[in-house]
DNA sequence: CGTCTATTTGAGCCCCGTCAAAGGCGGTGG
DNA sequence: CCACCGCCTTTGACGGGGCTCAAATAGACG
């Protein structure tokens, strides 16, 4: 199973190896999304639960008139629509940043799955509040942080959110977006995005450059900031359910 | 039951008597929190599961430079925190508008109906996950709609869902939130909320004074708000899950 | 080395924020 | 019933953060 994966499902609560292995075997069909493509679309009634393994993908809404926002990335070991057990049709889109590697689960199967291993439905409905939680926080960041905080915001939470799966390198991590796409996702516009990591840079607090990010001292970012995490719930919440095997 | 919780719980599937008397039969301890006040704190970890029978109540975060924003409202029908079965505890606060009864429910008693009601969980389910739809748009609405829409949209989303808990009277609705509310929770302050407030009157588009709506066009106020209504997802979607007694 | 996309820069302006003060309205107590 | 008080709404003047439009530069890729 992909590392990422793994981490994620167990930030909640520390798996069995056969909870594993039985999530392991349902992983059976992947697809391969090019970068810029739909993994979904809003009014689609996807047949399976799409599961991104590798790349970056956004949720995104768009208006009449043109305008869209990002309200959302999913990167490694994020699920795009654990939601249609319930829900009929996409309200949103799904984009990939990156070229995508998706597994593609059988509800049936899934759902044989939870009903066997109640830890891993812990973990995906941990991983269903944690998604809410982080759009609440995102709904704050814009209504209350001005550009340079909002947008140092954003990098902390990606940043914290690629080092829970695993996928930094001490103070550096892929980081795909364009100022474009971090545009559409701060509610500022690509120049003014620009300017403001003009300043960030200045500043010392983060470089980018090259699809990379570097955070030098993320202890001062996150003061700069303001930024709680709090509301990422990382903190192995589920320990009491831990597998101890 | 309250009317209102009813038509709430069956925005999704019909429930049978049996479902309905069980959630009914839980329904025992209440509380009244007074206007302005708390009914759980961020950082606190609740022991019961609130849920909101009468008033208002709106989820808040607050940065430490004391700028707040109210990131959601609660209406008659609305859980405030089913997630304590999995987060121990509280990202965000929730705050009384008006004066508000709530339903303090126990955990327990709750599982035990939902183990033995299958549709009532269902219809849990499908609150939260409409409920982070709704989140989703609002992020939306901050990051891409001008303070006019903005606010148009804000006012069509709570006049439809007080519609559909079957609160709203006519074109006309309660709306107990203040200039300042709507300032925190756009995004926009409260001196700018006046000004559109305004222009949303001058062109006939809302009649809003002493905490009362009215929308004399909704399909009007639709359109200029750019809304659509896929995200509430109020379309009966469960309906083949439907109790038929 | 040419093409396409992404980043950067500049100038001007507008939407919305800030600060300050005046009205309105409901509630409360005398 | 009226007077007072506190909260909410409204208005005005002014300033600034972020937007728009436009064009130049730098990278990425074949």
């Amino acid at each position: 199973m992909e590392l990422a994966l793994l981490k994620r499902l167990e930030l909640f609560t520390r798996l069995s190896a056969q909870d594993k292995a039985a999530f392991d075997a349902i992983l059976t069909r992947t697809r391969i999304v090019p970068a810029r493509r739909d993994v979904i679309s809003e009014g689609d009634r996807p047949t399976h639960v799409n599961l991104v393994l590798r790349g970056w993908a956004a949720r995104t809404k768009m208006l009449p008139d043109g305008r869209r926002s990002l309200v959302g990335f999913l990167i490694p070991g994020d699920f795009c629509d654990l939601n249609i057990y319930i829900l009929r049709q996409m309200d949103h889109s799904i984009s990939a940043i990156t070229a995508l590697k998706v597994a593609q689960l059988e509800p049936e199967q899934l759902t044989c799955v939870m009903e066997r291993h109640p830890r891993i439905t812990q973990a995906l409905l941990w991983h269903e509040l944690v998604a809410t939680a982080v759009q609440r926080e995102w709904t704050h960041n814009l209504g209350a942080r001005p550009a340079y905080e909002r947008l140092a915001h954003l990098l902390v939470e990606l940043f914290l959110r690629m080092r829970s799966v695993g996928l930094t390198y001490g103070d550096s991590c892929d980081f795909p977006l364009t100022q474009y796409d971090l545009a559409e996702a701060s509610g500022l516009t690509p120049v003014h995005v620009n300017r403001t990591l003009q300043a960030l840079r200045a500043d010392g607090l983060v470089e980018l450059e090259r699809k990379r990010l570097v955070i030098p001292d993320l202890q001062r970012l996150i003061e700069v900031a303001m930024f709680n995490p709090n509301y990422l719930h990382l903190d192995h919440e589920g320990a009491h359910l831990d597998a101890n095997d």
